[in-house]
DNA sequence: TTGCATGCCTTGAACCAATAGGTATGATAC
DNA sequence: GTATCATACCTATTGGTTCAAGGCATGCAA
């Protein structure tokens, strides 16, 4: 019972990383205010967070960082690599399947229909 | 990085079963099978995960068991507590926002859209 | 010079699914 | 008759992941 976010967040931060990543490259900060803006709130992600998933896919080699200065700030930028798009792909598929697979017994189908 | 389920599964054990349950009362072993069978073997819980979310369910007063012989065979049906109605229709609703906003992202909507 | 937004980071606790066990009965097969 | 399987219940432990709560540094505005 997060006071926060709702349940049901188990590897949506990755997915949502990775998806914002292949429009282009992001920088960390910019990634928290982005998740929180495109869901409407519904999904608000602390830094505590986000940070840890970049630096889990950078190890993975998933996606790259580059570290730039702007405005006299510095931000490291990530940009997805191939190995990152085909983990986007798998994650997407993933997501499609359980939440259709959650979804068919919300509405009540009880019919085990093939494929 | 699970080996049996995909991700995405917080929370979800419990939706599904209070999400049973409210067609009638159901015993754990049949909740396992019906739970694999309703997802076409998308979800697959084991009985280490359903019997203690009707242990946690039972105890927050959302479902009621009672023990009963059938075929000579001992068996714990629960059934649905109002609480549990409350707590069924609360998730229900938290995984629509949930999902509704992932897939905002992931279609790229770039609108924060009201409610 | 005080405060706030930006931008990066780590540590600790808490939660929850999953694994891997364990017990016992009835039915079936050898 | 006894070995095996499906049924039916249960718990302890592990591991992964989110989250809260910090800390550090810079630039700009009051």
């Amino acid at each position: 019972m997060a006071a926060t976010n709702p349940s049901f967040m188990n590897g949506v931060p990755e997915l949502l990383v990775l998806r914002l990543l292949r429009n282009g490259e992001m920088y960390g900060y910019q990634l928290v205010q982005a998740i929180r803006d495109e869901t409407g709130e519904v999904v608000n992600l602390g830094e505590g967070v986000v940070y840890p998933v970049l630096h889990a896919l950078e190890k993975a080699g998933a996606i790259i960082g580059h570290r730039r200065a702007v405005n006299g700030r510095s931000r490291i930028y990530y940009a997805l690599s191939p190995a990152g798009v085909s983990r986007l792909t798998e994650l997407t598929d993933l997501w499609a399947r359980v939440t259709g697979a959650v979804q068919q017994v919300l509405v009540g189908d009880t019919h085990a229909g093939l494929v």
